[in-house]
Formats: C-alpha cells, sequence, structure tokens
DNA sequence: AGGCAGCTTCCACTGGATGGAAGTTCCTGC
DNA sequence: GCAGGAACTTCCATCCAGTGGAAGCTGCCT
C-alpha cells in the first residue's frame, strides 16, 4: 500500500467495525483523533473512512464539530430482533406499570447477559444496564436465571471463565454459584442484592419457548425498599406467562434472530460504565 | 480488480454499506442470493463481505441458514440519540398511561419524520410506523408540527418535492398544506384523519428546546374513538412541558445527535410496508 | 504573533480486494 | 436413485482502490 508501512492483514471491512465499535462503549461524540486511537488507525485513513461513513449516514457529524453514530444506522439496527422487541414490550411496561419499578428483559449473548427493553419512570435510580449494554451473568437477577435455565453447557462453560468482582457482594466463587443456581432452579427465579453495584437490588424469572429457555424478565429495585422483594413475584411470573403465551406462536429463532450456538465468545472487557 | 470487470468507482464502505441496506425494509432473514441481488453485487464478492460482516457480529447467520442483522450492530447502534431516548421515554410512557392511546416521539430525518419511541398496549392496532421507522412529513401529525415549527426553509423546501398520496384523505396539495401549517401554528397542534393507513387518525404537539423545535410527541387513535380527539390535548400538553423542562439544560445536538442542516435529502421511497 | 493541536489534502506505491469460473452441497421431481 | 438445478463455497490471476507519510491548513490559546 501507501508510503511504506500499511498494517497488513486488516481488511477494510474490520477498520470500519473498528471505527463503529469506538462508539460502543461511549455516549459522547468523539473527534477524528480519538477514533483514530480507539481503532488503531492511522488519522489520514481514519480521515477518509470516516467522511465516507458520514457521507452514508452510517456516521454524523455534530454541530460541535465531533462525529457520531448516525440515525441511518439506529434506523437500519433497529429491525435486529424487532420481533421479541415488538411483541414484549406492552409486556415489560405491564410490569412497571403494575410494580412502578425498572423492568427490564435480557437474553443471552455470549457471556454477557444483554438488555433488550428496559421500563423505567422519570425518578432515577442509579443505574448499571441500559437498552443494548451488557451485564456479566453471574452478577444479576436475569444472568443467574440464564445460567441456571439454559442448557447445562452454558453454566458449565461460563463458571470455567475468571468471575468479575464488581461489588463486595458480587459472588465469584463458582462451587458457591454452581449451588446458588441449583436453588434458583428450584425456586423459580433469582435474586440478587448490590452484586453489580451498591444501592440496587434485583429480581428475575425465565420466559420459556417451546420448554427452552427464551429470555428473561426482572426488576431492578433500591436496596431501601427490596426486603421482600419475592411480593413481586406473582406479577412477575403472570407477566412471564402472559408473555410466553404471546410468543409461543413464532419460531425461537425468529424471536431471537439469533442461534446461541456453543460459540461462548471471549470476554472483551466492557466496563458497566456510567449510572 | 479480479477476473475483468469490477465495478469501479464503488468503495468497499460503500459495499458494506449496500449490504447493510438491504435490511432497511425488511424484518426477515435474507438468503446470500437476495442480499446480492439488493446490494447489486456479484455473489463471490457478497459472499466474502457477508462473512466478514458475520464474524464481527455486525450480522449473523441464523438456524435456517438465513443471514440476519446482528446483535452487535443493534447493541452498538444504541448508543445513538441515547440522551433523547433515555430522557424521553418515561415522558412517552406516561402519556401512554395516562390515555392508554399508542403513544410516540419522533423527529426530522431529512424529509421523513422518524420514530424515535413509541409505547402501546398489547392490544394491537394497524400501525403504519414503527420505532426506526420513517413516514412522509405532509401526511402525520407529528410530521405536520415538524412542518409547522421547523425554520421556515424545512416547509418551503419540502412542499417543493413531489407529495405521496397515501391515502384518499392525504393532502397532497402544496397549497393546501400551507394554509393547514399556519392553522397548526395558530393553534399549537396538529391531528391527521386516516392520512397515512385507512383507521387511524392522530394528534401530536411540539416540543421545544431553546426556542427552536426539537422534536415531536403525539397519539395514535383508532378513528372509531378519535372523535374529540383533543379532549387529549392538556394531557399532550402538559407532557410535552415536563419534557421540555427535563431537556432544557442538555445541548440540541447532544439530545439529538445530529445538526438537522439544510440538507433535505432525496426521498428514497420506503413504503410504509406492513401494519 | 508564534506555537501547537487537530483536521484536511495530496499522491506514488502496492498488496488486499475482486469476481468469473469451477467445485460442492442439497434439494426436488420423475 | 439419479438427472437437473438452485444456492452456496472455494480458488486465484489480475490490478486498481486503498493506503498512510508528509505537507498544508485552520483556529485557538497564550
Amino acid at each position: 500500500m501507501a508510503g511504506g508501512s500499511s498494517q497488513p492483514g486488516r481488511s477494510v471491512t474490520s477498520k470500519i467495525l473498528a471505527i463503529l465499535a469506538a462508539f460502543e462503549t461511549t455516549r459522547r461524540s468523539l473527534s477524528l483523533t480519538e477514533i483514530s486511537a480507539a481503532a488503531d488507525l492511522p488519522l489520514s485513513t481514519t480521515h477518509r473512512l470516516v467522511g465516507e461513513l458520514v457521507e452514508s449516514g452510517m456516521l454524523s457529524r455534530s454541530a460541535n464539530g465531533g462525529i457520531q453514530l448516525g440515525l441511518r444506522l439506529w434506523a437500519i439496527a433497529q429491525n435486529t430482533g424487532r420481533q421479541l422487541r415488538d411483541t414484549a414490550r406492552p409486556y415489560v411496561q405491564d410490569l412497571f406499570s403494575l410494580t412502578g419499578e425498572t423492568s427490564q428483559l435480557a437474553i443471552r449473548d455470549g457471556n454477557m447477559s444483554l438488555y433488550i427493553d428496559r421500563v423505567y419512570g422519570t425518578k432515577r435510580i442509579a443505574r448499571a444496564s441500559r437498552v443494548g449494554g451488557r451485564l456479566p451473568l453471574h452478577a444479576t437477577a436475569v444472568g443467574k436465571v440464564i445460567l441456571a435455565f439454559s442448557e447445562s453447557w452454558v453454566a458449565d462453560a461460563y463458571l470455567e471463565l475468571p468471575l468479575q468482582q464488581m461489588t463486595a457482594h458480587t459472588r465469584s466463587n463458582p462451587k458457591q454459584l454452581r449451588e446458588e443456581l441449583e436453588r434458583v432452579r428450584e425456586k423459580g427465579y433469582a435474586t440478587t442484592n448490590e452484586e453489580v453495584r451498591l444501592g440496587t437490588s434485583s429480581i428475575a424469572v425465565p420466559v420459556f419457548h417451546t420448554g427452552r429457555l427464551g429470555c428473561s424478565i426482572g426488576l431492578v429495585i433500591p436496596t431501601s425498599h427490596a426486603a421482600n422483594m419475592d411480593r413481586f413475584l406473582p406479577v412477575l411470573q403472570g407477566t412471564s406467562r402472559r408473555l410466553e403465551a404471546a410468543t409461543v406462536h413464532i419460531p425461537l429463532e425468529t424471536l431471537l434472530g439469533i442461534v446461541s450456538g456453543p460459540d461462548m465468545n471471549v470476554p472483551e472487557e466492557e466496563s458497566p460504565e456510567e449510572g
């Protein structure tokens, strides 16, 4: 290639991905230089690629000169897993209306729980998760539900990995976790107490689909009034059952848009980020 | 390039965009051949690029062999306009709780209204819009609000374009529309009656930000009980005012993530699609 | 008014992208 | 069970699109 030392073995595709990935962890707009650094690309290459991406609407320039993700990209991406989100949203809303607590729906994406939808009130509580965000499976209630009710290889593979200690309360001992998952299976729901972030607790139940785990729905509750969280169980289980009924006619693969095959993909270190 | 007749002048970037754009109008998974046709690329090129995109998580292969948008892409794209969506969501929810009618929030994207958020109940009504979807500005209540309260060049430029006749009720006469926009400005809200789709009507109000139009919020109502729609006005205006208060401290550019500059981009013919 | 950081443009070079063709798999109909 | 064919995958000689160092530009800060 150019002047002398291109970085061989990097396809254009991977460079474009690297540029988009620079926005994966931040809500801010980024400068060209920041993108260049994050994507590990020469400034001039970044400049040209970003230019093309802006041209096409994948990225956009904001008033202050920064670069952000474009509305076109967002609009295209809205088609991902739409079946599940469109179907589930009213039920997640109901859950919020009935409990008044932050309600969420998550699926497994590799070895993380991926938050698909989330309904919350105007009084903000400190939040560790967000729609599109990921958290470790062992630290959250939805994650524990996913580990407990997925095919056994999921938990087996997961518990081999190093388990991130997010707060002093996070259980990072594989043996203890395995026992806890057993209890989750018996009781039919999972809870956490300040295992992701101090001050918030959570509770979650599974949503099944043709005998397999489909997703998990749960509540995030300020620890201050989280005593007796299981008072929410009837509502949670009722919502789960109604959601199961609403999705039973849709093939699981259509719902999720993915096969969650045995490909536990590599950690990739997304820190919990912002509150 | 290869064997003989590449299509010169097409950057790799544009090819990747073309592949992603193939998913813009469909929720289905696509076969390689379909993508190849939609993106107007040779099959082998499509094969290689799709392979790379799947590798990186931008696309994913579903169980039946089809190809779909990947969760990674979705998760990255969630950062687009997050500030506005995160802030506004509870207010859109409130609007739904208080009215029981489908509630939505839209902004202008080129010469279309882009639906940013939407809250609806479990009883489905025929719907023409969806989150991430676009509709012509002149046929919807939110669109009319956008035209009426944006800088005057927006409506001026828009009314020069050919106006799509979506139903028998759609007003596609520029002169009539200009008068209607004047009335919208006087009354402070806009309505439609079956102008997008027979059977549904809508009403919308503007949400301002530092004196300029920020976005528009509105309701979609089955025409059967849309008589006296303006009974919803106090709730709509109250919600708008509360949303204005909640966003006033955030710079407009940060909110939208874009400058809606004088670049009225070309129609691009997205049909209303599915109900 | 000099310095500097960030952005944009330029351009000769070259290796990664290219796509036609051949090979493979997996149907479906007779 | 096998011919026909549609969809997908692999191969590889060709060559131009992508490349990135360097130089130029802009605007801000001191």
